[in-house]
DNA sequence: AGATTTGTATCAAATTAAGTTACAAATCTG
DNA sequence: CAGATTTGTAACTTAATTTGATACAAATCT
């Protein structure tokens, strides 16, 4: 298996709704059960995700009585393009499970320029991501409209 | 479940294999089994995705002895983003499995924001996607690079 | 008439995300 | 300092999905 792994699960819109409640909750530090109730997930469904957001210096967490996790940074100073590459692989779509048959003209050369595709196509979704940020996406939400 | 689906296997990427394999031949018909053989998988799971191709009007496929599958229109005429939209659901990332919480106040707006998010970065993924046909492909394959 | 090929149904195997339980380590609070 | 709380993580279960495989009817050629 040269295997390219998957790509687009639910943890991009379970990350921006939890670093939207986050950004509401401002210097507050705020648990991983009082998230899982806004998000209607386990708590430690919402602690591994914050795992991610914190190796991606994107929160802080606190252990101990009197605990939790507050925005490492102000949301103006978030990017969507932060936030997916800190929870997804990065792929829109998966390159060939098993090698295609080198012994092919066709099959010797495609995956080479499928790989450049998809990095292109890749970096056409990070463009437009980093066009928002976490501030935005919390003004429409407040807003109540996109 | 609301359920959103997943995305990006690897269907896209056997079928632009699949159809640069066809590009080839040309006016001659292809066998699943040759196909396959060049994609290194099954023949049916060639036949289950010429299927998908099928309905989406890019290939045309014949029963029977000598049967087989050719191109429905001529490659220059094909472009990525239709292949993309026969397989493909066409989403990068997905929705929340579970509905948020309706009684929070994020939770109650973030759906709408994220549907609106996901449908402009699809559209972002179309737009790159149109801007190369099957023939630019497989020309690149041909030449051996990108 | 017989051989070939697609189309499709069905089943099994492998992978993954998501949910759950459990518990150690860290930290606060009285 | 002792007890309570909260995170971080490991381990297991469940459900969904993709992929591969076998089987066979329907269509078509020779």
């Amino acid at each position: 298996m040269l295997v390219t792994d998957m790509a687009a699960n639910s943890q991009f819109s379970m990350a921006v709704h939890v670093l939207a409640m986050l950004a509401k909750s401002g210097e507050e530090k705020m648990k991983s059960e009082y998230v899982a109730g806004s998000v209607n997930t386990n708590a430690v469904v919402i602690r591994r995700l914050l795992g991610q957001l914190n190796q991606a210096n994107l929160v802080v967490s606190q252990t101990g009585a009197s605990g939790g996790t507050r925005l490492a940074r102000c949301p103006k100073e978030i990017t969507l393009e932060e936030i997916y590459k800190a929870v997804s692989c990065g792929e829109v779509f998966a390159l060939h499970g098993k090698s295609p048959d080198q012994d092919c003209p066709i099959g010797k050369n495609i995956e080479a320029i499928l790989c450049k595709l998809q990095k292109e196509i890749d970096k056409s979704v990070v463009e437009k991501l980093s066009q928002y940020t976490l501030q935005n996406v919390f003004e429409m939400i407040e807003q109540g409209k996109p």
